[in-house]
DNA sequence: GCACCCGGTGAGAGCGCTCTCGCGGCACCG
DNA sequence: CGGTGCCGCGAGAGCGCTCTCACCGGGTGC
């Protein structure tokens, strides 16, 4: 393997175009203001010598980079397992690469590793950040806000109560867990339960917010905690047959937990939905057209939110830098019926 | 939010410190060949001015750039949600970061986008690329060699049959599969099943190949073929029960595919092990740990597979050139023994 | 004591690009 | 027909950094 052969100048071009290194760039940068028949020419010039352009002299210039950075905490590995994330992360990729954004990955592992992607962000490497806070008391948001780097949260940030104006994208799931609610209410469902999620993230406590206002302060022990895992929500299930056998539906906090519920319910010879009506969240799939019975399921387009992220950012970057930005952008759900509920 | 502050240059920092450019850069680099009470002095002015390098001023005089590619096809969502190059990439990371490297994370997304991988790797953007090729039939590999880019894949590429001098990181593939095979042997069972993964990828493949080494041409109905999900394996397990019923152990290509082998068994009535003894392949916690009963398995260590790969591109890029770099490197597997066999 | 060497430092060129500026030519107006 | 404006293009100045090279001073060797 020979040493990266040395690649073509604009000022080699130019020369073979004929024409001068600012035609070039011109025409390389979009064509404006240039004569067709140059414009011509120096295509072809590009294309016979294979020419790309070197990003590094360019950023240096414009102080551009054509690059955003996602950043993601990453305190236990079921972050990245997590479906969820991929799907934003792909609907992320999907806008950036048709803004020729590069996506560069910070993985956060521990405390140590926040002052470096601090120090990065700070750096000017990139020209923005997605960022997804998981917790309450992450202190990386904190850090980037005062990097300076234009950002957009995935996921409302915990400490954004409507007051800050951080910038991020969320799904409704407060809302959204009031349908659910109100579902199994119009059901005529009496009993209604709710396994939790991990309650120091937003989404886990929304959707609880949701639950309760439905349900109001109905039976204290029908919540009951889970942690998004399959494994979480078969233990609250039992916990829940345990304390209040006359349960008679289940509002899981998203398609896993209520995967491990319907086992459980099975299990303890519980029909799905005669005796216990289900709901899930996520519509994460084939997990829930598969789930036996198929489950019921707030849906949020998980990949759109990604794209929103980027498109977001990619916006605020661009010329309008006043104010039009919005604080927080709240995609919809909706209730997708399937058997379970 | 005001525009991004004029970021102080070495020259600042050489004015603050007086002393010259140069001397700053040498200092920031390591401060090799400068006397003690000068590299003081420059530290503090670096450090008051809050000097954080321009990596693109850098780049484009080193033609470095610290920053690795990592491409991933991604012909199915699957690629993403699952756990495995999860793990790895989170290896990747970790190695990268330990030497101020960025990844940049190229998803592929159909035929189209494998041009622009291309151009951006020939483009020179990044020192290197890490390459998940999954599929045989992938156009990807050629056209990333042709790139002329220093390249490390994960997992033995399938065109690669040891003869050209690709540089791969594998786990033994085919050797935990005939481990784990012995294994069943050794327990005196003789109706060995085989659930086969997408046979598409090497993986799959070296795993059955593993398989056959020990059992040789048995029943050729004793292999059925599965797709690395647990979806997959309870088809594959009730189409065996069905033309089996004789069988009394299963060797499946992951563990996914054995936590669906083995919740068709419990449906059954089959005892695990005692009427079949199960083995999966990953080791993927808690999945095998907590699977019913614990799962015996061939354990990979695949977030070491991500930091081999990475630190092998790393090395690679460094002092020798020469052909000091092994061609691939297989990790050993080991048989993690639990309940199921 | 003189030539030499060598480690530490500064001066300056240049990486490949963008962008401003000015010049020349052409159209349009009076 | 001369003046004015504008459009298309080239010249040239840097962006912030690294790296080579020359320079300077203080040992060493004879």
């Amino acid at each position: 393997m020979t040493e990266t052969a040395p690649r073509p100048t604009l000022e080699a071009v130019a020369a073979r175009a004929g024409v001068s290194r600012a035609t070039v760039s011109r025409v390389v940068n979009g064509g404006d203001g240039v004569r067709e028949p140059l414009v011509e020419r120096v295509r072809r010039a590009v294309e016979e010598l294979g020419y790309v352009p070197n990003q590094a002299a360019r950023s240096l210039v414009t102080r551009r980079h054509d690059a955003v950075a996602v950043v993601v905490a990453e305190p236990e590995t079921r972050v990245f397992a997590d479906p969820f994330f991929a799907l934003q992360l792909r609907g992320i990729s999907k806008e950036l690469t048709a803004h020729d954004n590069q996506l560069v990955l910070l993985l956060t592992e521990g405390r140590d590793d926040h002052a470096r992607v601090g120090r990065y962000l700070a750096g000017g490497h990139v020209d923005g950040a997605l960022v997804f806070s998981l917790h309450l008391d992450d202190p990386l948001p904190g850090l980037i806000q005062r990097a300076g780097v234009p950002t957009v949260f995935g996921g409302r940030p915990g400490w954004s109560d409507g007051t800050t104006d951080v910038v991020y994208v969320d799904s409704d799931n407060r809302g959204g867990a009031r349908e659910a609610v109100r579902h199994l209410a119009g059901l005529g469902r009496t009993r209604v339960a709710h396994i939790t999620g991990p309650l120091d993230q937003t989404s886990a406590a929304d959707r609880l917010d949701g639950y309760r206002d439905v349900m109001g302060d109905a039976d204290p022990r029908l919540v009951v905690g889970g942690d998004f895992t399959p494994a979480g929500g078969e233990r609250a299930m039992r916990e829940l047959l345990d304390r209040c056998p006359d349960v008679d539906a289940v509002f899981a906090a998203n398609d896993l937990t209520a995967s491990g519920a319907l086992r459980v319910l099975r299990e303890r010879g519980r029909r799905v939905p005669e005796d216990v009506a289900v709901i899930g969240f996520d519509d994460m799939l084939p997990l829930a057209e598969q789930a036996d019975p198929p489950l019921t399921t707030v849906r949020q387009d998980i990949e759109e939110m990604g794209r929103l992220m980027a498109r977001l950012l990619l916006g605020g970057l661009g010329p309008g830098d006043a104010g039009a930005a919005p604080a927080g952008v709240v995609l919809p759900t909706t209730l997708v019926r399937r058997t379970s509920a």
